[in-house]
DNA sequence: ATCAGCTATCTCGACGTAGAGATATATCGT
DNA sequence: ACGATATATCTCTACGTCGAGATAGCTGAT
């Protein structure tokens, strides 16, 4: 089936037959497909009242384990925002009563965010349904296939999940 | 190489084995590796003065072909924002003067976007600098395998770019 | 010819994010 | 101990996006 990316590249190789435009036959998909992933989530988490954002957080805490907590630092490292938008995020889930902020008992200058029962409820109610989204889209492919396309993409995220910075 | 969503399955199987967590092997490291591939892209672009959104802007139009035009709804499903977004930055554009709005011939309610020769140039700088930036990060992977990977990935963006909303 | 419904675009308010700077605390070498 | 540097988090402003609604023009059925 073709998609938009074949157009795209087809009218590059028209418009700009001097350069290789073939790294976009990936990367433009990755691109797009995190697009349409995203309003794929959205729709389906509006379901239960949850925002992306919030399950993003909510179910990075639940996946710590008992007593589910993390500092603001670990939650950047794993939802890829800055530290301005995740004092944000903590704060609008602090007031619904999602999470809460404790002192770390260790570093005066940090803080542990934990999940509230109420919030390790909605993390744990959100990710069954996100699950079953997420299999009708990868039902084209074979479960071989599936662990074929994720080795390929651990080969392009590990650098980047890896570096210092 | 383990990345970020090795250990975000390893928890999951760890907190809710009664959950099949396989779909995120794949669908976590696209999103994840998108919003990488933003922040690298942010990067490129700032050295020649220009936002991403104003990248994918101009080359759609410059992708076009002479004379360059395309209506607002086109640039929608190449951009994958909404109308609002799209005024907004057209009208931001066409303040720099890189591109102009025209009205279109065959229909009054529409309008035709048209890179100026100041939008031309710059759409065709920055293309070769991201092709060379993602190169880089392609290296990874074998001639074979980019081509094995864009073609998993097709399968999947296929159904969202052929749907018909 | 007309009307209902559809399409293309724009308007506008609410919201979330990025990014730089501020503050407080920790850490390491001397 | 001390000072330089690094780290953890928060504050604040500017900006871009969404999404619902408004407007104007098209289109097909009657």
């Amino acid at each position: 089936m073709e998609d938009e990316v074949d157009r795209l590249v087809a009218a590059w190789r028209r418009e700009r037959p001097d350069l290789d435009v073939e790294p976009l036959e990936v990367l433009s998909r990755v691109s797009r497909l995190a697009r349409h992933l995203d309003r794929a989530r959205r729709l389906a988490f509006s379901e239960v009242g949850l925002e992306p954002w919030e399950f993003d957080v909510l179910t990075a805490l639940r996946r710590a384990g008992a007593p589910y907590q993390l500092s603001p630092g670990a939650l950047l490292t794993q939802t890829l925002v800055t530290s301005g938008t995740m004092t944000n995020r903590i704060d609008r889930l602090a007031k619904k009563d999602l999470v809460e902020r404790l002192p770390d008992p260790n570093d005066r200058r940090g803080v542990l965010v934990r999940l509230t029962p109420a919030g390790r409820d909605k993390a744990d109610a959100s990710l069954a349904g996100l699950l079953t989204q997420e299999r009708a889209i990868l039902a084209e492919l074979s479960r071989d296939q599936r662990r074929e396309l994720a080795g390929l993409l651990r080969r392009l995220t590990g650098p980047f999940d890896n570096l210092p910075g």
